[in-house]
DNA sequence: CTGTGTGCAAAGGGTTTGCAAGTAC
DNA sequence: GTACTTGCAAACCCTTTGCACACAG
């Protein structure tokens, strides 16, 4: 992906352009897997921890990334493609965690709309864990 | 729930009864939402952060209760109904957050089986968000 | 120039672990 | 009696925060 474009992400949420997130944002833009805080650091070993943190809360707060909750604690983040803003996540997507590899992926694949009587709900969040295309093979 | 009840569910793991487990057992069987440490600790403040941690992955491994991730870092906790066992955890239920309250609540609801061609999906995990129906009469 | 972002170090919070004493069977 | 559980304290993550300096606009 360009610089231009990257830089066109940025300011069309009102950031500010900066190395780091110049190199976050290219990071999850090459490729469709969720990260983590340990994956960034290994791939940008320059930035400091306590930055990359922030970064990923910024970009989370104006719908860039989504947080995805895992079982194990540390949760991982996957790149937003379309409906998300500063309001909120809407995804049409699921996510797999592989029990092998323990690489999150986002899946497009449609979720269900669930619906409770009395209840009010904002968000489905679909969670598929198994083994992954790559294992499945190997 | 009574005693003996809830000893044959122990004895059915070949777990050892003993005073902490029958008290965390007693506490998920007696109502259907999902606990954290935070609330064990609150109604069993007797027993040590560290045997109630322990309690809770013993249940967890066993197929007594289940893990539900949470986006906040502090997963909770709910018993299992069925189908679960120390193989895994097969639940068709999905799992309500309600971001007013935080409380969490096991709902029965279809999970919806994922086929994704090349996946090997074990388990399929729903996490809706909303306002749960308590605090939306209030 | 002004407000925002970064690096560093320290603090914070949740969870796990080692070990000795206690308990279930 | 033996193996498993518990309590306590310390260690161990991961994440957040305070503050001075650097940088984008």
């Amino acid at each position: 992906m360009q610089f231009s474009h990257l830089k066109s992400i940025l300011k069309s949420h009102g950031l500010r352009i900066t190395d780091c997130r110049m190199d976050v944002l290219g990071l999850f833009s090459g490729q469709d897997h969720a990260l983590n805080i340990k994956s960034l650091e290994e791939s940008l070993g320059t930035y400091d921890k306590a930055t990359l943190y922030r970064t990923l809360s910024t970009f989370t707060e104006h719908g860039i990334l989504h947080k995805i909750p895992d079982d194990q604690g540390v949760p991982t983040y996957g790149i937003c493609h379309g409906t998300c803003d500063a309001t909120g996540h809407h995804h049409q997507h699921l996510h797999f965690k592989c029990t092998q590899c323990d690489q999150v992926e986002c899946i497009d694949y449609p979720v269900p709309s669930v619906l409770l009587p009395g209840y009010q709900v904002e968000e489905v969040n679909v969670i598929a864990t198994g083994i992954c295309k790559n294992c499945e093979k190997g």
